[in-house]
DNA sequence: TCTTGACCTTCCCACCACTGGAAGCCCCAT
DNA sequence: ATGGGGCTTCCAGTGGTGGGAAGGTCAAGA
């Protein structure tokens, strides 16, 4: 299976899995004309590696997980180490952002934008 | 007044003041010895950059940000437009998280996490 | 006057996770 | 033979800094 196929299979772009390749999360064989030859396995783990994306995981985490993955003596404590880690993580970004939210919501309340140049947005950027 | 100052009165990180400089959001003078020179009105700006990057500007809305507030002739609705956009963009990315920290979380709870290997968060990021 | 140490300068590299583009093979259909 | 698409590698850029080297400048103390 080419890239392209393996693209579409797993949802990422080529580019990404060309990356994914160089920093060694995955390792496709290749054809002897020298284009990359992907098992089901590859498009497995790149399939793992999408939906780990999506939920946020760091590409470190992705390698960690991928490991734990594979690792048949795993303890499923660990992986949920790594879950809650990162969940801890996303909350905090949250709370970064309803808090940016609020303030900004509240500008944007103050502001009666119409045509004259009073703007408590602006007033509030400026001053303490 | 040198950087270090400015850097102390603003808040920014000297490296961010030059970087500021560079993509000229700010001109600081010059002294005869090659160091930047800083006025009150720079300073004034570096902290209105800072507040506006705070609260989750991009460099190019701060760039218009930073136009307005110069501008005696403006409009309030510009910028209220302009935060509107942005509070817009917040709110997609709180979404976007909170829908990750739901799933995430629901997996957490499903998981053991014990010294077993079965994991039903691997195992979603396995199959369909 | 000399030295020390804290400034300042520019320049380049690194980060994260890609993304775009150029130059050049390879393969298949016509 | 030709054309078009897919494949390859390599280089550069993104945003917003941070780290550090190499070197100039300044003020204070011996």
């Amino acid at each position: 299976m080419n890239i392209g196929e393996a693209s579409e299979k797993s949802g990422l772009p080529r580019k990404t899995i060309r990356y994914y390749e160089d920093i060694d999360l995955i390792r496709p064989l290749r054809d002897r004309n020298g284009y990359r030859a992907f098992r089901d396995k590859d498009v497995h783990k790149l399939i793992f590696l999408s939906r780990a994306r999506a939920l946020g995981f760091s590409i470190d985490d992705c390698r960690t997980l991928l490991a734990l993955w594979e690792d048949d003596q795993r303890a499923s404590a660990d992986v949920r180490a790594l879950a809650q880690d990162h969940l801890a993580h996303i909350d905090h970004k949250i709370q970064d952002l309803q808090s940016m939210r609020a303030t900004l919501s509240d500008l944007i309340t103050a502001c009666a934008g119409d045509h004259r140049p009073d703007c408590p947005i602006l007033a509030s950027l400026e001053k303490e």
